[in-house]
DNA sequence: AAAACCGCCTGTCGGC
DNA sequence: TGCCGACAGGCGGTTT
């Protein structure tokens, strides 16, 4: 599901193919998609227009138009957001909708489960994006610093599994890399977040960063549905220490995987590398 | 504050 | 082979 690298991944292949390239229409196909603006307003808004820049913060990606408009997206589960050089490609099943430049090709949102978004808002007024306008620290930023990271945890019984997923605490985490960095520090998801020691919170800390910055470099993690703005398969998949392994040994220790419910969440871990009771 | 649940959707999979 | 329920899990909302 599209997580931050996968949501940065589709911001960096767009960038160079969808900026300052008239809109000459659009077609929404899935008119719940918009949210709060009617099909109407949301053409008449938009056609015409072009896309000014492409920024992401936490999973929503924002691009900038002209006159003081910005089109937040959010893919939720299954949404795609692809770059056809080749207008007279058929769409997909489940096109959502469709942003069309003419000669200059077209960017397709499509979305098998339909929950994704897009909201198109006066710059900055994110209080109209609840999700958007409550987000937590981007933890690739120079802002989430060790420090900030352990004041977060502090005092807190919650598990740490909630905890990371809390959008609100950290921008961006969703279940598989909070799986993958809880495992590469070694903390078991049911830890609650305030009994972590200085060395496990910075072991942490670590593992977040390091696990989306590897998720990035191979353009985030296919397991179904997920594509680049290209249409491509990521490859990070093909990396994931014990997301969806149930069962097989452990790539640290070889013991068996396992998984169990936690925070709402399927949530696998080695029950030998990260212990509950320490 | 936090947890537990529902709603939003469709496709896939395991069991019978 | 077909049907059926469980499941996948992001987010907003409500209830406990």
């Amino acid at each position: 599901m599209p997580e931050l690298p996968e949501v940065e991944t589709v911001r960096r292949s767009l960038l160079p193919v969808v900026l300052h390239k008239p809109i000459e229409a659009v077609h929404i196909h899935y008119p719940r998609l918009l949210h709060n603006r009617s099909v109407g307003e949301f053409q008449e808004l938009v056609v015409n227009n072009q896309f000014l820049d492409l920024t992401r913060r936490g999973k929503y990606l924002i691009f900038s138009l002209e006159g003081d408009l910005e089109l937040v997206a959010h893919l939720r589960m299954t949404g795609r957001l692809i770059y056809y050089s080749d207008a007279s490609i058929p769409l997909a099943k489940h096109t959502s909708a469709v942003f069309d430049f003419g000669a200059e090709g077209a960017l397709r949102f499509e979305d098998v489960r339909k929950f994704g978004t897009l909201d198109l808002v006066p710059k900055g007024k994110y209080e109209e994006v609840r999700g958007l306008y409550t987000l937590g620290v981007e933890p690739l930023s120079a802002e989430f610093t060790l420090d900030h990271f352990q004041d977060l945890l502090a005092g807190r019984s919650t598990k740490i599994k909630g905890l990371l997923l809390d959008q609100t605490k950290i921008a961006g985490l969703g279940n598989i890399y909070v799986d993958e960095s809880l495992f590469e520090a070694g903390i078991h998801p049911e830890r609650p977040a305030g009994s972590l020691s200085k060395a496990e919170s910075k072991r942490l800390h670590r593992a977040i960063r390091e696990v989306l910055e590897l998720a990035i470099a191979n353009q985030g993690t296919t397991l179904r549905d997920y594509r680049t703005g290209f249409g491509q398969e990521g490859s990070f998949q093909n990396r994931l220490q014990i997301y969806g392994k149930k069962g097989k040994a452990c790539p640290r220790c070889g013991a068996d995987l396992e998984h169990k419910k936690v925070a709402g969440r399927t949530s696998h871990f080695c029950p030998a590398c990260q212990r509950e009771l320490i």
